[in-house]
DNA sequence: AGCGTAAGTCAACAAGTGTTGGCCAACAAG
DNA sequence: CTTGTTGGCCAACACTTGTTGACTTACGCT
């Protein structure tokens, strides 16, 4: 065994790559509109122009197709590396970057809304990823789930009211005039004393 | 003309009130369980123990259905009554009992995730009721827009993680805890100069 | 009483959904 | 070339959805 491929940490390369790239790109875009109920697997299909049978033999079903599109990768870094004043700022910039970057975040909240699954999902990058990252520039640890609860209501509705609601004085907002009003908000959630 | 009623301002009483007022509170259930699209009439009227048909004639149509359910009267009082460095914590105390007197905000935060007309009815809830209530207390009426928008992020992402995703630190919060957390940004957001 | 209108029931339609299986062409390996 | 495998398309199934219309029952009036 292992004689035809040496055991990469990649899966080989199969024909149907392209095709299973379009359609997870086209199911992103869906997600991200229309949420998870009318985001059709055949309106995802005609959009990668491939037929909706074989949006199920790659993935499954629906769910799986979801799973498949939508992961998340927050990217965070180390925020203990700077300044400490500055964290608030920080996360709120990179936030920023990583919300407008594709439509994985939005399509995750359109989501999240109303399915359970992708509620579910929310909650693990929460805790994967925005809780260890947050536990280490918290005062003290135990703490850092509240923190890090508070923190994520705050960049959530931020998010909410400008990407998915679209309330125009959160659309109109420059990124910059975001950082200096939410900052000190953060800031004050991940290190300031407890109320 | 006038013969058999007098012109008060609430429209006569039909034999069907009973009927209509069920079908509307199955529907606020589960226009805030479910989303629009998962809260299906069939299911409405099957908790109001109605016929799914009457729906439509009292309603016209799912939308008209929706439109008379999910009525939102925030009944914000005038914060300028109070001592001025209290309106950011009276902001949330008022908003947390709001939302936890019935299930009608979070259908509307669930149905706007998703859906065209719940986003833009959000958007007049905020228009309507929250902006001109808050052009009394910003220092200058003209950022008043700019302040109200960010009053009402952090208050959505709060109510976000609190009542729909269901993050287990923003649901263990206190009420108190979240008036003490939330109303200085609230306070700063508001009446704070501009950063 | 009788009559008109409202309330309610039942069955069905047309459209759209996720999902399945059969069939054919293109490719890779022997 | 022959064979097995993969990618792809087509048609269909079983089900649910919003919505409609015909029919029956109950009520309020004169």
């Amino acid at each position: 065994m292992g004689v035809t491929e040496s055991n990469d940490s990649t899966p080989p390369p199969r024909r149907s790559d392209a095709s299973r790239a379009a359609i997870l790109d086209a199911a992103r875009e869906r997600f991200a509109a229309d949420g998870y109920e009318r985001a059709t697997i055949r309106a995802i299909a005609k959009d990668a122009g491939i037929d909706p049978s074989m949006v199920m033999r790659y993935y499954g079903n629906k769910e799986g197709l979801f799973a498949a599109a939508v992961t998340v990768d927050l990217e965070l870094p180390e925020f203990g590396d700077l300044p400490p004043e500055e964290i608030g700022r920080a996360v709120v910039t990179h936030f920023l970057r990583m919300w407008e970057g594709n439509g994985v975040l939005t399509a995750l909240l359109r989501v999240g809304a109303t399915n359970e699954a992708g509620a579910r999902r929310m909650q693990s990058v929460f805790q994967g990823q925005l809780l260890p990252v947050l536990r280490k520039v918290a005062p003290d640890p135990a703490e850092a789930p509240v923190r890090a609860g508070l923190a994520a209501g705050q960049l959530l509705g931020l998010a909410l009211t400008r990407y998915v609601l679209r309330f125009p004085p959160a659309v109109e907002l420059s990124r910059e005039e975001i950082v200096a009003w939410l900052g000190p908000t953060l800031q004050r959630y991940l290190t300031a004393p407890q109320p």
